[in-house]
DNA sequence: ACAAAAGTGTTTGATCTACACCCATGG
DNA sequence: CCATGGGTGTAGATCAAACACTTTTGT
């Protein structure tokens, strides 16, 4: 469909452009971080800011969040929520562009920090973010404010977890996420209390000398289930 | 800034409407409604459908849609939230055009049933929705499923009663939101052990011969404490 | 042998659920 | 005087929070 059929048919005229941007957020058994690009166009080229584009004609606006993840980052077939939309009329100074935020979560292993520094990106704690273009630094607190939300009924961690963690290693990012700590007992108690997780034989012995032992996420056992508060 | 400038600026060539729909429900102390509108253009003209309009180029999408309330049904000043953008590629048979989707609380009384159908507008029963236009169905079960959300932690039925209002009604509108009961003493015995209802010494008797006590909400009492889990 | 992280139960208080009768009043 | 909806308390179950010691093993 042309253009001038579409205007005629709707007798619209818009000069709004649409674009999506992506937070991505990375643990590496440590930390949650987020993952940082320099911008590369005018105007404010060479700062710090999420990934973005401007979506194409022929893609819908989730898979036009996929591909610029994938265009930027090599990385496919992760976790990708949308966030929400952001529209205000002088938000971006270079035209009237609004864009659907969205956040996306990984797990963060050797071959993600090097792969992905190779695109002008750099991961940094969220404790010291750098100054953010436009309106970028709200996206990212409004993000986290829904991963926090999401992570209460729904166990999102996984996604930043690889398929086989510690529970000392789950216990972390929730930690990280809820910017406290939680009682190591308890937690146990109520993570194993869920039935959700499978206990392999293997240690992972790359934090400790006793060694903890690995578990994977058993998402039907989730799925039967579907808790209403998860932690 | 003309068209020419942003597109050199930023060399896209998108053409991509911008829209927002406003899922309107209501509240007229038996049950939650929502208001829907005769679509007025082609294609489609005739159906039901939520109220939208495409964004105008000088509006924030917020203030977008506030008008689009305020020009469909006379109605401001009234609570709005933003609840997820809509992007598939051939959603809209006559264009190619995004949605951001919104959802709106009211008390509906007899004002505003009388006044908005004048708008070519109707109240429906959320168990007897006719077939909405496009992906209007999805925006509302979508609106549902956030308000249950969002009802859970915020005090947002509120917004859909009447400055004074009963407890029978507010438990009313909570069974018609959760689609199930709340026993009387345990749901009375939570609310009122918020404090953050001001009791008055009004009655309502409108719906018993005893009648019941008026209550108005004490929003700043809830600013002090902001519960995590509110129902 | 010791440092460092993994793993394990019990007790207490708070919260949630279930449950049934009296009250006030208009008709 | 009676039908109708409004208002009230308690006991048992479940869940959340606090709390400290033992195990394993690489150095």
């Amino acid at each position: 469909m042309s253009l001038l059929e579409t205007n005629l048919k709707y007798n619209v005229n818009q000069t709004i452009f649409v674009a999506v941007d992506c937070a991505i957020f990375g643990f590496d058994s440590k930390s949650l971080k987020l993952l940082l690009f320099k911008r590369k166009v005018e105007p404010l080229k060479g700062h710090w800011s999420l990934i973005g584009a401007f979506i194409q004609d022929d893609l819908s606006i989730d898979e036009g969040a996929k591909q610029v993840l994938l265009e930027s980052t090599g990385l496919s077939g992760i976790y990708l929520n949308q966030l929400k939309t952001y529209g205000n009329k002088d938000r971006d100074p270079g035209a009237r562009v609004i864009s659907v935020g969205y956040y996306s979560l990984i797990p963060v292993g050797e071959h993600e920090i090097s792969e992905v520094e190779e695109y002008d990106a750099k991961w940094f704690e969220l404790n010291e973010l750098p100054e953010l273009i436009l309106d970028h630094r709200q996206m990212v607190d409004d993000a986290i404010d829904a991963i926090r939300t999401n992570a209460r009924s729904k166990p999102i961690g996984f996604n930043l977890l690889p398929p086989k963690f510690t529970l000392p290693m789950l216990q972390t990012l929730y930690e990280s996420i809820f910017q406290r700590t939680f009682d190591q007992r308890n937690f146990r108690k109520k993570i194993l209390g869920m039935g959700i997780l499978d206990k392999t034989n293997e240690k992972d012995k790359s934090t400790s000398k006793k060694g903890a032992f690995l578990y994977s996420f058993n998402k039907e056992a989730y799925d039967d289930k579907t808790y209403e508060t998860f932690i």
